[in-house]
DNA sequence: ATCCCTCGAGTTCA
DNA sequence: CTCGAGGGAT
């Protein structure tokens, strides 16, 4: 993607490869702040950072001493599972150890585990025709127990504690539902008389929502995420309050010998004796199958009602699994393969300068690349200076990166533990660092004063090709770049006087393509009203408030024509303009004034000559969801836009942010939050189903 | 003066 | 999608 970075006067950092004397200094820092969360996280069950980035700290941690295995120390968190008991509860010695599992983050690392695994084992791992050979989980977030059961009856319920040493927390354990008092035969397989088993605690997102809302009414903490949630009510003295939490428990480890044979037996056994198990879980045969079964619940993780952040795969055969036995942390026969987590943590290479149509200059992140909820991020927008003082965010620092939305790339939080020292302020532009002219501050923002920029001219014209402007289509940034470059336009209204000669001459163009061009914009001559003034770009005037003064310029029933435009919106007075619906001094005072400009009406003079077309909107169509206003969501078969015009030809007006007046919201495939919102505020939803019934009457 | 709602503008990646 | 700010209601 073409686009303007520019960078505002700093040196770039010098990307040098981290010697070990550095990675020594880095692998120390990141150990004291992962030893601090990790305190955090298993005694006190509040973390300060996101769990997701905590582990991509763990993770480039692990990745030093990969690298220089003798920087590795005995206390480094990478040797380590979980935390200390606290002294409040009694402890429970494991009768044998419970291990955690090491973590893999890509279908590489799964293959290099299994050709561990098979060079440890000494054999490839068989391929039986009736019995699979991996058995892959769903990794719930939530808290490890092991639950003891005597003649049936459970006796002792614990928590994992440091792997050897657990918290008993049976008068609360036996407040969960899920998680059976008396188990007894049902099928095939007879209850031993102790029986030790192990599995999940966890609660759900909407369980965390309602209980954070008590705790705040309460004027206490919220809970940071579910798994803090499920272990800080496991830790509440008084049963009373983990029985008032809809606690939920899947069971998935027989400890105790029962004849096993494989892990997939291991689940239908549990389910035979009442346990609830995890139907999702399934078996594979095949890394392939693994693969897939990890990519299809990395999507669908967000239709849970419970938090999952991996899979675990584990070696079927029981056997097996014993003899490859365990290293350091976790056994050799099971992996946690994590999804691409909704939270990293990396690198501010850069922090660069854009200029936009209007002139706002807009500092942007360059980050080392790193994977967020499965696309690769490379920059963020840091808004404005303010926003870079707030953060506190230099050059050179570790940052949190999420995507809000799960779409747009945001630093959300800055490791000051992590700086080295070399880090670098942005230094705030005093000139624009596209032509040099004076900044001046509008609110927060800061804008280049020339208008004839060159960065405010490109980003006008590109506003002006644009989809819901003139809609060019095969017109992009970079052709724009091109045409600029070459000097074969100067402002948008010359493209229209483009022959096809000209767009040959830019590289790599050739007949047919430059063909299209041409006739692409001849195309785009047929304009709405409210899209030609929309594409001009005036100050405060968008998609809707275009509308508005179509419907002005309509109502003057003067007659069609980009001459009789001007003339209307440059003789109208202030109060004619303010007395339209959402338009008010401010508004009205940069219509006025765009109009009035000289070099705009060189513009309108040009584009008058093009031969442009207005077309008058049409109001044959019946009226039929007069008044209703609606909200869109989600993928729909048909552009959003198209709907949102079928919509309002109808009478209805259609906006993107949900308040109580919305009359019904439109969800199509992978909907976002505003499902969740709109239900919340109890509007009707309207599949697309629904929407083309709507639609027909 | 103050709140709520809506719009504009800027932004990312496949 | 989010932020900031304009417009309008109160």
């Amino acid at each position: 993607m073409a686009r303007l970075w520019v960078v505002c006067g700093i040196n770039e950092l010098k990307k040098e490869r981290m010697d070990k004397k550095e990675a020594e200094k880095r692998a120390a820092r990141l150990r004291k702040l992962i030893d601090y969360n990790r305190t955090l996280y298993h005694t006190f069950d509040a973390p300060e950072i996101d769990d997701a980035a905590f582990d991509t700290l763990k993770n480039e941690l692990e990745e030093i001493e990969n690298k220089y295995p003798d920087l590795v120390k005995k206390d480094s968190p990478t040797q380590k599972i979980g935390g200390t008991p606290l002294d409040v509860f009694v402890k429970v010695q494991h009768s044998q150890p419970m291990h955690s599992f090491f973590d893999a983050f890509s279908r590489e690392e799964i293959e290099q585990w299994l050709a561990r695994l098979e060079k440890y084992l000494g054999h490839k791992l068989p391929q039986k025709k009736q019995q699979p050979t991996f058995y892959c989980e769903l990794k719930i977030d939530g808290l490890a127990i092991e639950l003891v059961y005597k003649e049936g009856v459970l006796a002792q319920a614990s928590t994992r504690g440091d792997g050897l040493v657990g918290e008993d927390i049976t008068q609360n354990v036996k407040t969960i539902t899920t998680v059976p008092n008396h188990i007894e035969q049902l099928g095939a397989y007879p209850v031993p008389k102790t029986l030790v088993v192990r599995g999940e605690i966890f609660i759900t997102q909407k369980e965390l929502d309602r209980i954070n809302k008590e705790q705040e009414k309460k004027g206490q903490k919220p809970y940071a995420n579910t798994r803090n949630l499920a272990a800080g009510s496991m830790r509440q003295l008084d049963p009373a309050i983990a029985a008032a939490r809809n606690l939920q428990s899947f069971q998935y480890d027989i400890v105790t010998n029962v004849g096993q044979k494989t892990h997939e037996e291991q689940h239908r056994i549990l389910a035979s004796w009442g346990f609830f198990i995890n139907t999702h879980n399934k078996s594979a045969n095949s890394l392939k199958e693994v693969f897939d079964f990890r990519d299809e619940w990395q999507k669908k993780r967000e239709k849970l009602e419970y938090e999952i952040d991996g899979i675990v795969v584990i070696v079927n055969d029981d056997a097996i699994f014993k003899a490859a036995g365990i290293v350091g942390k976790g056994p050799r026969g099971a992996i946690a393969y994590k999804f691409s987590p909704r939270q990293a943590t990396t690198i501010v290479e850069n922090i660069v300068m854009q200029v936009g149509r209007s002139g706002v200059i807009t500092p942007v992140a360059t980050l080392r690349p790193v994977e967020v909820s499965g696309v690769t991020i490379q920059h963020a927008t840091l808004h404005n200076f303010d926003e870079i003082e707030r953060l506190d965010v230099r050059m050179g620092d570790t940052v949190i990166v999420t995507r809000s939305g799960d779409v747009i790339p945001k630093i959300i939080q800055v490791l000051p533990e992590l700086r080295s020292g070399k880090e670098k302020k942005v230094v705030i532009p005093k000139k624009c660092p596209v032509d040099g002219s004076v900044v001046v501050k509008d609110g927060v923002l800061l804008k280049c004063s020339n208008p004839s920029c060159g960065a405010q001219n490109r980003n006008r014209i590109i506003h002006f090709v644009s989809r819901s402007a003139f809609g060019m289509e095969g017109l992009g940034e970079k052709i724009i770049d091109r045409l600029l470059d070459e000097g074969l336009i100067s402002d948008s209204a010359d493209i229209f006087s483009l022959a096809l000669g000209d767009i040959k001459v830019l590289d790599r163009f050739g007949e047919k393509s430059a063909h299209n061009i041409i006739e692409s914009i001849e195309k785009s001559k047929k304009i709405k009203i409210h899209s030609f003034l929309y594409a001009l770009g005036i100050p405060h005037v968008g998609q809707e408030t275009a509308k508005t003064l179509e419907k002005l310029f309509v109502k003057s029933k003067i007659s069609l024509s980009i001459n009789n435009v001007e003339e209307f919106f440059e003789k109208v007075s202030l109060e004619g303009l303010q007395n339209a619906q959402d338009i008010g001094p401010i508004i009205a005072q940069s219509i006025k004034e765009w109009f009035g400009d000289p070099q705009n009406k060189k513009i309108l003079k040009k584009l008058a000559d093009a031969q442009i077309a207005l077309q008058a909107p049409q109001k044959n169509t019946k009226k039929t969801l007069e008044g209703m206003i609606f909200v869109i969501t989600g993928t729909l078969s048909i552009p959003r836009q198209r709907i949102k015009e079928m919509l309002e030809e109808r009478g209805a007006h259609v906006q993107t942010s949900l308040s109580e007046n919305v009359d019904a919201l439109i969800v199509g495939q992978n909907p976002g939050s505003k499902e969740k919102k709109a239900q919340q505020l109890g509007i009707v939803l309207w599949d697309e189903k629904t929407l083309q019934q709507k639609l027909k009457k």
